[in-house]
DNA sequence: CGAGTTTGACCCGCGC
DNA sequence: GCGCGGGTCAAACTCG
């Protein structure tokens, strides 16, 4: 946990990827090839999973349409494993009990299944542990939150960003030398998780991908669905606080705020820009172009204003 | 003492 | 089938 003025002091630093050291340091290709995979910005992007996340997740942002094409590169979920309707996806909160209704249901019934068949060992608790963990991840590994991931300029990892969270793991990245840490969402029932991680190629820039939705209002955001209003933008207030993305709180609100107005909220500024929350079909093929272009694998990256911060790495490509 | 962090072990999916 | 890497767990530990 950081101090305040530790945390102002980084929010000094913070500074939008857009314009700075990763654009001239190395395409973003490169970036996401080193140890941020493409998909694991916006890694929900089946099909299928195109109708939830437009219906859902995007739809929080206030997004529809752009997001069908925009994300099915790099899908690695099988559809078959994803959530069942846009109901029991990415609308709902991701809650343990409610992420995926055919995934809670199995779950649970795979669960009591283990039990009994582990009642008959007591001495193998752990064992039964484990079995019940591993039936968890079976049916958990499937269904896979939307992930919304965007790099900040600062100098500490753990940005805050209104809500708690609770340090669960922590890996070495490969062909990085800085860690990525795992973080859990401290209030029960709120299963939303965000990874930490440093960019190696320039270590100044902290790469935050935040899972799942919250289910709560932050607590440290009495009344987050003024954020959305704050923000001025097409962002529902339900996806900032579903992403808990960096920004204005009580405590922090000047500076966030201060930030918001002079780079703006990436949230904001690209969202609002881009005509997010219309529906129009004008961001859809701007947006389809950069991924494109991107997907191509061939341009640097230039300025795109705040749509770095927000938009994966493959979408900030441009010819 | 409770909440949060650290860290080694484990599991799983994926690529070869 | 095997190895690797990502993600998670949970015991031990730290901190307030």
């Amino acid at each position: 946990m950081h101090t305040f003025m530790e945390r102002k002091e980084a929010l000094k630093m913070e500074d939008y990827v857009m314009g700075n050291s990763i654009n001239s340091n190395s395409s973003f290709c490169d970036y996401t090839g080193n140890g941020f995979p493409l998909q694991s910005v916006f890694d929900s992007c089946s099909e299928e999973d195109n109708n939830k996340f437009s219906l859902g997740f995007m739809e929080l942002l206030g997004v529809q349409d752009f997001t069908c094409p925009l994300f099915d590169v790099a899908q690695q979920v099988p559809v078959s494993t994803k959530m069942e309707s846009p109901e029991q996806g990415f609308n709902l909160p991701a809650t343990p009990n409610s992420s995926s209704v055919s995934s809670a249901s199995s779950e649970a019934v795979n669960d009591e299944h283990v039990k009994v068949e582990d009642d008959q060992d007591e001495e193998d608790d752990q064992q039964k542990n484990k079995k019940q963990l591993k039936v968890k991840k079976t049916n958990q590994k499937r269904q896979r939150e939307p992930r919304f991931a965007f790099m900040t300029k600062s100098e500490v990892d753990h940005l805050e960003d209104g809500y708690r969270w609770r340090k669960y793991g922590q890996k070495a990245v490969k062909n990085s030398p800085f860690p990525r840490s795992y973080y859990r969402c401290t209030s029960t029932s709120c299963n939303v998780k965000k990874r930490v991680e440093r960019s190696f190629t320039d270590p100044s820039i902290v790469v935050t991908t935040y899972e799942g939705q919250h289910t709560h209002p932050s607590p440290l955001m009495p009344r987050p669905n003024l954020v959305g209003s704050t923000i001025n933008s097409g962002i529902s207030a339900g996806a900032a606080a579903a992403f808990s993305v960096p920004m204005q709180r009580n405590t922090q609100s000047h500076y966030y705020y201060q930030q918001q107005q002079q780079h703006q909220h990436p949230f904001a500024n690209s969202l609002s820009s881009s005509n997010f929350g219309h529906n129009g079909p004008s961001i859809d093929s701007s947006f389809l172009h950069e991924r494109r272009l991107c997907t191509s694998g061939q341009s640097l990256l230039k300025d795109h204003g705040l749509l770095q911060d927000i938009i994966p790495s493959h979408m900030l490509k441009e010819e």
